[in-house]
DNA sequence: ATACTATTTGGCGATATTGCAAAATAGGAT
DNA sequence: ATCCTATTTTGCAATATCGCCAAATAGTAT
């Protein structure tokens, strides 16, 4: 799939594809709060419970949450915080783009 | 699109996107080390330059990437030194994924 | 003007993603 | 065992993405 077959390319844009959606992301930042189990992310989210529990399969894939299973609950939390300092990270650029497009509108 | 209405995120997850494919964060790279036009690019990724060219638009209005024409040419370069450091931020996470990759085969 | 190169855009088929609904699976309680 | 809830999996239709080709656009040079 694709022309570049660098393994660690690989490994970060699947990474950071599972982070390129909005529900995935929400999620991520509703679990690096507290970790939450399926039926309470779906509640906030909105969405039906397969598609909550589909977007986390992906999340799990790509190594960014981990479970931990609890009755017939399963509870989801990240895997590593370096994914909010991922996220964070972005904080300059965002701003920069606001900026840029207030520029714009003069 | 989609059920995550909150602009933060919406945009964050623009830019995420923009770098979940591996020819973008390839290219991504690749600027971050010097700037290159299209055709250099191509070159190094070895697929179409209406291909290349189509990558570079998507890079480019998720705004992680500036253009300066010269000519004919068009040379891109990182709009934000944080690109890196948000790529960069992931190196945990994939140590984090090959320990646990090494355990699993025991 | 033509010729040439660099880049972008449009079209198109192949493939992948998304989200809901229904069915399957798993665990706890009675 | 049945019943109930939580979760995952499967199926499917709608949509989006991807990559090549061809055509259009832009800039330079002759």
């Amino acid at each position: 799939m694709g022309t570049i077959d660098n393994p660690r390319i690989q490994e970060l844009s699947q990474i950071l594809k599972a982070l390129g959606h909005p529900t995935r992301l929400f999620i991520i930042e509703e679990i690096a709060q507290k970790p939450a189990c399926v039926c309470e992310l779906k509640e906030r989210i909105g969405a039906d419970t397969s598609t909550v529990s589909k977007h986390l399969s992906i999340l799990r894939q790509a190594g960014l949450v981990d479970i931990e299973k609890k009755g017939t609950m399963v509870y989801y939390s990240l895997s590593c915080a370096c994914v909010q300092s991922c996220i964070q990270s972005l904080t300059p650029l965002i701003e920069l783009k606001h900026k840029r497009y207030c520029e714009m509108l003069e």
